[in-house]
Order: structure tokens, then C-alpha cells, then sequence
DNA sequence: CTACTGATTTGATCTGCATCAACGCGGGTG
DNA sequence: CACCCGCGTTGATGCAGATCAAATCAGTAG
């Protein structure tokens, strides 16, 4: 019951606690840097002037709200930089994070009128916005767009799928490997440069913890053991290195590479 | 050890006592059960002829695995009628249903060439199917096949990240009711009916805890608290009825309705 | 430099669910 | 009918990870 008001007061202070800066600023979609990889990837040059008129570019603080759950969905947006995730709330105020948005993905779906779920900056990030309705309309009559978008629709089931099976069957050592492998493959490294590179990890031990279903005590003691057993490096909090791909792969639980 | 053997052996028995009947029977579109609301929910007539060009019937038995993960995607299809499972399994035998497909749910993904998890048919099964090949094909020529199948991927999306919620988060009194009240709202019918109606328990206990990260001990031992808790009543081992759905809420742990 | 705050680590204990084990039940088969 | 065999229930026990608690560390405001 604590744990409720709990929450409750947290959304209470966060909602207006949220910095939201509207930088009207519209750079050109073909210098974008996820020009390739976001739902516009497959548009042809007229296409993107179309996209161009009614996109615009917002920014988020790190910890700011972007969504809240059961909001009105007046825009849809491309993550332009920086992390977000999407997380869904208990009553109770336990919390799973279901999504993790990296520079490319998409934030709401065309064709309905609430998001359910809360969508957090969890760095400083920039997205493309636009609104709801003439996406919509847009979608109707640019079959490129609505490909790719289903393209990237199926491509995050598959990726949400795989986490049912981590959420579901997995070890907390095998989460936290499971977690760490990805991490390394979504910063698109070659084996060779995950050796020595230097990787970041955007989460905080309670934001981990959350993604994977466990708690933040778990998931230092967790760590802890793989840095004791040499199969990671930590720089500092934030900046790690694989020192032993192949045992963390291991650990993964996963069989297929 | 010996799970992963028994796994093995498992899967080995399982794809040669596949039975699977080529029906090449090839009903009309206008008149399927799941016209509108399959992949081919928005085609009109002229489409819908198209789809029925290239479209085969296929029958599986109750068991029958319909494809195997890894395996070339030669054919999607739709559910026209019975449920199948979509399940991943790790090396050692722990396995994971991760989507529950009923009818006009669709199997498979256009633009990629293996599947990624097992497909098996838990009741008897009849899929309507299309060779990948021209059925991409059509997509790229036909608007509204792409625009639906997007519609589809996001609703399995919010589905599956619901799924995460309950896999990480909730207790297994939780699952339980959450699983049963899917299966209410799944069967369409109103609060007044659901009180009074036998629904179907289309699962094994085992599947069940498959699919909610749970032992089959653990389902029955939640199965029968409720049970004495009034909450359902058992008709036989595959029927039943809710009666306290207000109760059956309260223990599912979600807030909204 | 000091105090404070939030993130992290580490330790001790508790508990929900898994695991191991035995048994009951219903329906098909020789 | 007796015998299985797959499915389900029930009980006893163990353990991974949650929970509770306290100490450390890093950054930063004063």
C-alpha cells in the first residue's frame, strides 16, 4: 500500500518535474543519421519532403517523461539520439521495463489513440516527431512507409519474444550475460573490437534490473561475479570492456552464435 | 544433461510422426470464417482473388509440430481454425511458449528466410498458407495486405509486451488469473455471459506453465486455491467457468479494466 | 573541506516457487 | 477385466533470488 502512494508521488513530481525542450529545429532528412534505418529508410527523395513538412525535432533531458501511459498519442516519433525505454507499471508499483529505444526506433503506432505504456528518457535524447494524424495520412497513400514499418514492427516481436524467453526461463546470470551480449552486438562491434573497445552501458544497476526482471541487488551481485570471474573489465560505472566474449556467451544460455 | 538428451529425442520422435494432411482443398475467400479479420481483413475483391491464387489449405493433428525452428520458411500462413503454439527452447530442455496463435492469427514473417522458434499445433489445426515468395510479392503491389499485416504485428507487440509484464513482474497466483482472464476476454464474451458459460481450457497444465514461466506443479497447486476459492469451477478437466470475476481481477493484479 | 544525496556493494535472512517423489484418476487396449 | 500410460494432484524439501539492512563510494552543493 506504501508502495502505491509511493509511485503515485513519483508520477505526481515527475510530470511536472519534466523539462521538455522544443527546439523547432528541422534539419535535412537526408544528412539524418538514422536516414537509413528509421521508418523512412525505404522513402524516395519526394517522400521524405513529405515527411519533412510535418516532422519536428523535440529533446528530453535524461529522466524526463516523454509518454505517460494512457496518454493522448498526438505524435509519433524516430529516436534521433539517445536511449529511451518503454516500461509498464503495477498498482503496487512494480515495474518491467518491455522495450529498450535505441537511435532508429519508433515510439507509437499509427492507428490508435492511447500508448500503453510510459516511455522515459533514460539519456539525453532527441526524436523526429510527427503528428499523429498526418503520419497517418501519409502511411495510407506511401506503401514504402508502412513496409517499413511493419518491417521494424516484426523485427521488435522477434526481439520481444527472445525476452519472454529470458524473462520467463532464465537464470539471473544468464539474464545479465543475456544482457551484456547484446549490448555488445547492438554497439556493432566485431569480435575483434569487443576485445579491447570500450563499451557503455546506458543503465543504471536499477534500470538493469528492471529490464531483466530481477532487483538491483541481484544484478550487482551478478556483475560482481562475472568481473571476480574475468569475464568483464569495469572502467568506471559506466564504461566496461569484455574481456572473455566466449565464456560470456557461455553464460548466455543461448545455443545458436 | 539428461533433459537435453530426452529434448532431443523428443524432437527426433516428434518430426517424422508428423502427420500432416495436404487437404488442397481451396474454399472460397468470401466465405472464410477469419475474412475479416486475417491478414486479408482489408483486400477487397479483386485482392482477395489474388490471395486465392496462390493460397493451400493444410491440416495438422492435435501435437503435430508444424515447423521447426531454424527451418526454411518456404510457406506463412493464417490460423483458419484450432490454436497452435509459438515456443523457444534452450539446450538443456527449459522451454517458453511465447505466443498463442487463434484463429486468423498469422504464421511467419515476409523478408526472412527462417523461422525462429517452434510452431506446434496444440489442437487440431487448419492453416491456410502461402508459398513466401509470391505472397512478398504482394505485399509489395498490395497496400492493404502491408498495412494490415502492420496492424497485426503491433497488436502481437502490445501483446507480447504485456506477456513481459506478467513473465518478469507477477506472482504465480498472478499468472494464473491473468491467464484466465485472457482466456475470457479470448472467447468473446460479455461479463453477464462469462459468469454462466463453459469456456475451454485448451491447454495441459504443462502448456499452461509453459507459457506463464511456471511448473506444472505450481499451475496446479494455484489451479485448485482457486478452485477452493470459488473464484472457478472445474466441469471436467478441460471446461470450466469463471465464478467471481470481480474476485478473478483483483488476483490478476492489473488496474485498468 | 564537509555534508549530503543517490548509486552501488556487501551481508544476513526469508520465502515463493522449483524440484523430487508418490499417488489417484480416466480412458484406451489386449 | 486388468493393465497401462498420460495427465493431474498432493506432499516434503531445497534453493535462487527477494527482501531487509548497513556500509562504501562518487559526485556536488555549500
Amino acid at each position: 500500500m506504501a508502495g502505491r502512494v509511493l509511485a503515485m508521488v513519483i508520477r505526481a513530481v515527475g510530470r511536472y518535474g519534466c523539462a521538455m525542450l522544443d527546439l523547432q529545429s528541422r534539419p535535412k532528412c537526408s544528412e539524418c543519421p538514422i536516414r537509413h534505418r528509421a521508418v523512412c529508410a525505404r522513402c524516395d527523395d519526394d517522400e521524405l519532403l513529405m515527411l519533412e513538412q510535418i516532422k519536428t525535432y523535440k529533446s528530453f533531458k535524461a529522466g524526463d517523461q516523454v509518454l505517460w501511459r494512457g496518454d493522448g498519442l498526438t505524435y509519433v516519433a524516430s529516436v534521433v539520439a539517445g536511449v529511451a525505454s518503454l516500461g509498464k507499471t503495477m498498482e503496487d508499483g512494480r515495474t518491467q521495463m518491455v522495450g529498450l529505444l535505441l537511435p532508429s526506433d519508433f515510439i507509437g503506432r499509427p492507428g490508435r489513440e492511447t500508448i500503453d505504456f510510459d516511455v522515459v528518457a533514460v539519456t539525453d535524447v532527441t526524436l523526429c516527431c510527427f503528428h499523429r494524424k498526418p503520419f497517418e495520412a501519409l502511411i495510407e497513400t506511401t506503401p514504402h512507409i508502412a513496409q517499413r514499418l511493419m518491417e521494424m514492427a516484426l523485427d521488435e516481436l522477434d526481439a520481444a519474444r527472445d525476452w519472454m524467453l529470458l524473462l520467463g526461463r532464465k537464470t539471473a546470470r544468464e539474464k545479465i550475460a543475456t544482457f551484456i551480449e547484446m549490448l555488445v552486438r547492438r554497439q556493432q562491434l566485431t569480435i575483434a573490437d569487443a576485445m579491447h573497445q570500450e563499451l557503455v552501458l546506458p543503465l543504471t544497476r536499477h534500470e538493469i534490473a528492471n529490464y531483466l526482471g530481477l532487483t538491483l541487488e541481484t544484478v550487482s551481485r551478478q556483475l560482481g561475479a562475472m568481473k571476480k570471474e574475468r569475464i568483464v573489465q569495469f572502467v568506471d560505472r559506466r564504461r566496461f570492456r569484455v574481456t572473455d566474449l566466449e565464456a560470456l556467451h557461455v553464460a548466455s544460455g543461448d545455443d545458436c552464435p
